[in-house]
DNA sequence: TAGATTGTTAATCGATTAACAATC
DNA sequence: TAGATTGTTAATCGATTAACAATC
């Protein structure tokens, strides 16, 4: 079971679509409406979920809830994944609140900041810890996963702790390329400002486009 | 000057790295020194560049001050644009505060909740409005683009708003793909739980390929 | 001139799509 | 059986990369 870049990333497109659709009461889905409500080819869905093994009925369709269950063993959302927030300020502060995380098996285990009027306070269940607790707390509690939420200036500092103290993927908010040099952390940057560029350019083109 | 989807989609950090090496006092890059920083192909990142014209010199590498601004130019953030926001739980908040924005000419003008005990409250130097003067503002002030930040079930209805008013852009954080039926307005989505399942896949993924 | 690096071509690689036989 | 839809092939399209002549 192998599946393209390019396939890899839209897994969780079609795992949150037909978790909807399930809610909705229906139990079987066809490769073209999938295709209409993501804006892709029917061929490409049916291309996509073909690496699963035969998952669809000929003249019938997909079964929702058996490509639901399969799209999430894949994910790895099938499982609990532990992790911690690291920063706290608005954005980690939303990231706390984020409905979404929990349904797809993350559970926020801590929260941590170098703040001294932060340590303390409380995020939902949480109790914000000092930064100085990290390493102890990530082994303790076999945290695997962590959101950096922090200055840009302190990202490098507090990737290398992170990955010193055994956690193995970072979600990095900052405005700032995390480098892993030869680490076997894995790092995805997810930068605001440049989602709010790309919109910027597409209007420009839209209307350039809708000009000539 | 045209650009392919995915050079354009690489702009944006392009013009990242090139305000980070600026302040470094640096003049010139060379293509290879950015493919570096950003863990690309140094043939690849002189294509994307080519896309200006002639803009390096042979031997030498590419003047760092006109790139940025000629991407800045074609990204649109040469020019400032004004945005509102509609939504202020927690992730509206964060993305109030948001530092990079401002920096790349985005102009944060006003916010809106439907929430009356929200309304009034300040936000930076904002005050929060009422959802029902949505039109008016957007029309007064002369509104391009949005970010949305509500709920899942509402976000058909402000969208729809917001299309009617005149907005031409839409940045989406709700975890609900917004579908623009034939509507002039260019949306993009930003899903927060889907790039932490990314994360977990590849972190799956890195492990497997070490064992293997 | 010698060394360095661009701009661009051509080759390769990967992803999308149309089409249709297989089959429910 | 007739109608529908999958699974898969082959064709197309687009993006990446190596290589090197052009030129600073």
């Amino acid at each position: 079971m192998t599946f393209s870049e390019a396939t890899i990333s839209r897994l969780p497109l079609y795992l949150r679509e037909l978790l909807q659709i399930q809610r909705h009461g229906e139990q079987r889905v066809q490769s073209g409406v999938l295709a209409k409500r993501l804006g892709l080819n029917a061929s490409q869905v049916r291309r996509d979920l073909s690496g699963f093994g035969s998952m669809g009925q000929r003249g019938v369709g997909y079964e929702v809830r058996g490509l639901i269950q399969t799209i999430q063993q894949v994910l790895g959302s099938d499982r609990s994944w532990n992790v911690i927030l690291v920063g706290v300020g608005n954005l980690g502060r939303a990231l706390s609140g984020y409905r979404g995380f929990a349904q797809q098996g993350f559970r926020l285990v801590g929260a941590f900041d170098i703040d001294p009027s932060k340590i303390g306070e409380k995020l939902g269940s949480l109790t914000v810890l000092p930064l100085s607790d990290l390493e102890e707390f990530v082994r303790a509690e076999g945290v695997e996963l962590a959101m950096i939420a922090v200055p840009a200036g302190v990202v490098t500092e507090v990737t290398e702790r992170l990955e010193m103290a055994g956690v193995t993927g970072i979600l990095n908010f900052a405005p700032v390329m995390v480098r892993r040099s030869a680490s076997p952390v894995t790092v995805v940057n997810v930068d605001l400002a440049i989602e709010l560029q790309r919109l910027a350019f597409l209007v420009l083109q839209s209307r350039d486009d809708s000009e000539s």
